[in-house]
DNA sequence: CCTACCGATCGGTAGG
DNA sequence: CCTACCGATCGGTAGG
């Protein structure tokens, strides 16, 4: 409902939470670590929440959201597919490196969903996937792209940008423009070779 | 010690755990649903193993040694440096898809070990990313590869790589070296594009 | 390998 | 937001 708010108790649950299961995942993380970050007792986060997974599914949630809100408008961009494709690719980066600890959670974490949150979160994922996929299956057919495979190829895209949190260090000496600018031309242009 | 013993109870717990730990995550997986698994009481494990944490050591360690022995012999070889990375890139499929679960639970669980065991896996994988990092390196330097960051290609290589678990299901339309093929492809040449 | 148990910790609640 | 508590479940053990 609220969009984004700024420093009420609930979002500096999310806050740290979103740090804590990052970190240690969402089973490891008790509520009562989450509540220490907060210099609280653990019943006393129940003022502010209903539920653990409550929790979860917020972040989860709000992520997933921001990657189509970045995302989606560029699939409707008149652009050649490539230029599309790289757009989304720097969008997707941005969101990422943004939401670094959010997203790591999404990535991680969705399976501790219960139903139906978790089908839910899937049918997003598809949905998602399918935005990629048919930029590069325009790509494909514009004779843009050299591939056989869309859905295979969407796949590794995808894998090797979620990756990112799991190696990306915020010290500063890289943007989320530069990291996304590199990580196009590897997915682009492949580690290149002569033959 | 014993090289992949056969059908002993200890592997039965192995295989099980696998399973279980891939699918649900290691915290999420309890003693006892292991033992169910195999129709076992919960306490009667422990005629077997240790603990649960020696379990999803024993997993990981092995999947390592997998990991090194099937792309070690690979970085000895003589031959030009963009054949040997695709040569590696092919071993380290084969692993990844042949044991699929065990590698997931590489992947996924490591960081449920205690110290020193976790630092211990980091070393290992630090060292196993500076296999494929050194055959880039070659490559750039011998002018096969069109790369400016031999760090960050290896990573995404291996991130790549790695993110197979999520999604491969073995319906048996596609054998491990098909896989292989199409992953260096993607890998080695990009999506392709005109410009 | 089972039965029966241990202390610790979990997510969550009542009552203030 | 705290104190004090709940039942359930956890990994692991004793004793057979």
């Amino acid at each position: 409902m609220s969009a984004t708010a700024p420093h009420t108790r609930k979002e500096q649950i999310y806050r740290a939470a979103s740090a804590l299961f990052s970190e240690r995942g969402y089973r490891a993380t008790s509520v009562r670590d989450i509540a220490r970050e907060l210099d609280l007792q653990g019943g006393s986060l129940y003022a502010h929440i209903s539920s653990k997974e409550d929790v979860l599914w917020e972040i989860i949630a709000r992520v997933a959201d921001s990657f189509f809100a970045a995302v989606r408008p560029i699939t409707e961009a008149e652009m050649p597919a490539g230029d599309r494709l790289r757009a989304m690719i720097h969008a997707h980066v941005g969101v990422v490196v943004n939401e670094l600890a959010r997203a790591a959670v999404f990535f991680q974490d969705w399976r501790h969903l219960s139903e139906p949150r978790r089908s839910e979160v899937l049918a997003l994922r598809d949905r998602y996937e399918g935005l990629f996929r048919t930029a590069i299956a325009d790509g494909i057919a514009s004779g843009e792209l050299a591939q056989r495979d869309a859905r295979l190829a969407t796949i590794m895209v995808l894998t090797a940008l979620n990756g990112i949190p799991g190696w990306f260090r915020a010290d500063g000496d890289r943007t989320a423009d530069e990291i996304a600018d590199e990580l196009a031309d590897l997915i682009l242009d492949g580690l290149g070779r002569s033959s």
